[in-house]
RNA sequence: CGGGGAGUGGCGCAGUCUGGUAGCGCACGCGGUUUGGGACCGCGGGGUCGCAGGUUCGAAUCCUGUCUCCCCGACCA
């Protein structure tokens, strides 16, 4: 993409009405817009990333089986009342609105009931079964307090997946395929060393613990105390001398630290689809309930830590899987050689499948740097008369310190395109 | 929902206490000088001060109500 038909400006001015990091930069650098507490949209770079983000997600749940569909965000009441969740004494953060015959909705905030309900029609028999199904979509959620920019909002993107199984071993089994596949989507984040799996309250339906993801951070809304030998955590919320025994922990062994949560997964048992009358026959003909598991992954959240998590005092720095484009190309001066040989390199990278900021325009060197930094694109390649001059390049990672001079081969080889 | 802070050109702010019809920086337009880390000079356009009502000769400024935003807490299927 040419900047100079770009309709996003970065400002120089950090927003007033927020103090969180992320969305001050994300907003700063015109990835997002503010349209009220809670909910943002997102403008070309920062859809981009949210692409990025998704397709990582989309391909591991893809590599275990998953498939993808799409819910509505309308929701019926009836199946809502079945499993007891549609009285607002009961969920109390429903979005609701009404058909003009006064027919009650839901706006979702969450897809169990519509997805057993839309399922139950292929479900008859023990061959059916197991499998799962997943889908990305916005959801909302009426908080009563919006914070943090993208780490809690009232409308958000997330993945959610859900399991259906035979049994309770075929579950746990599912179960564990998927926390391995979170592990390998937060390793692609570029936070697989900072993610820990912790044991969290399973809700209201079981005895049996959750697990949640939690990147540490020291924004993070929860307190987690991790073992870092095991590589495992537990969340303050369940952290009990009793649950420490149950689940093998040693108290001298935990470090209490502040995370975030990036993702969450959950038996579910049999609740749902026992409550919305979804059987299946076994080899017995015997009837049986299905055991369900939930899976969530908050992709506007990660969006956000992934912001906070690795940023400096410049601005944005995204890991090479998730940022909206490879190579910020800085166009300096407009002699004839000059854009000739960035319009070129331009080409070349494009057409090699290498996503290209080309700053194009009519502006001073140091306000484009400004902006390379800013929008925290991996790398940065400058062509000026020096650069022609000296029949080089100047790359420069956003994480360096240094740039250096180097040849169009070279240029090609650090990019990862072959000769 | 409880507590605290704040709404003034697109963005960031001053002015409010001590009423007299609005100012600065950034951004924007024009002219010129500049051009490797957010240049400089000159000229110029743009707001009636969140909204509604009230007090007053006169309200951004005082009073009442209301909406919105941020922070802390509670809450978080």
């Amino acid at each position: 993409m040419k900047l100079s038909q770009y309709f996003v400006k970065t400002s120089k001015n950090v927003p007033a009405d927020e103090t969180a990091r992320n969305a001050q930069l994300l907003i700063q650098a015109g990835f997002i817009h503010k349209e009220m507490a809670g909910v943002y949209a997102y403008l070309p770079l920062g859809l981009r990333v949210i692409d990025n983000i998704k397709q990582i997600v989309r391909e591991e749940m893809n590599a275990i089986g998953g498939q993808e569909v799409q819910m509505t965000t309308l929701q019926p009441k009836d199946i809502w009342e079945k499993t007891d969740r549609w009285d607002d004494k009961k969920v109390d953060n429903w979005f609701k609105t009404k058909l003009t015959n006064g027919t009650e909705l839901g706006v979702g905030l969450t897809h169990e009931e519509p997805i057993v309900d839309a399922i139950s029609s292929y479900i008859s028999s023990y061959k059916d079964l197991p499998f799962s199904v997943y889908q990305i979509q916005s959801k909302f959620r009426n908080e009563l307090r919006a914070k943090s920019g993208l780490l809690r909002g009232r409308e958000f993107i997330m993945k959610d997946m859900y399991s259906l199984a035979r049994n309770q071993e075929e579950h746990e089994k599912l179960y564990e395929q998927v926390a391995e596949a979170y592990h390998a989507v937060y390793k692609r984040l570029g936070l697989g060393d900072s993610t820990y799996r912790t044991y969290a309250d399973g809700g209201i339906f079981t005895e049996r613990f959750s697990d949640e993801f939690q990147t540490l951070s020291d924004i993070g809304e929860d307190t987690i105390y991790l073992d870092e030998a095991k590589g495992v955590a537990i969340n303050k919320e369940v952290y009990t001398d009793e649950n420490l025994a149950k689940l093998g922990l040693n108290k001298q062994d935990l470090v209490e630290k502040k995370a975030i949560e990036v993702g969450n997964i959950f038996p579910l048992e049999t609740k749902y689809t026992d409550a919305l009358d979804v059987y299946y026959t076994d080899e017995d003909g015997q009837k049986q309930s299905i055991i369900m598991g939930c899976y969530g992954i908050g992709v506007s959240r990660l969006m956000g830590v992934i912001a906070e998590h690795f940023a400096d005092d410049k601005g944005l720095v995204w890991p090479d899987n998730v940022a909206p484009a490879k190579v910020y190309l800085v166009r300096i001066g407009a002699s004839d050689e000059v854009v000739k040989q960035a319009d070129a390199l331009y080409e070349h990278l494009t057409s090699n499948g290498i996503d290209v900021l080309y700053d194009d325009r009519d502006m001073r060197p140091g306000e484009k740097f400004a902006d390379a930094d800013l929008l925290g694109i991996p790398y940065r390649i400058v062509v000026s008369d020096k650069t022609v001059a000296a029949d080089t390049y100047e790359l420069k990672a956003r994480t360096a310190d240094q740039a250096e001079q180097i040849s169009f081969a070279e240029v090609s080889k650090t990019l990862g395109i072959v000769a």
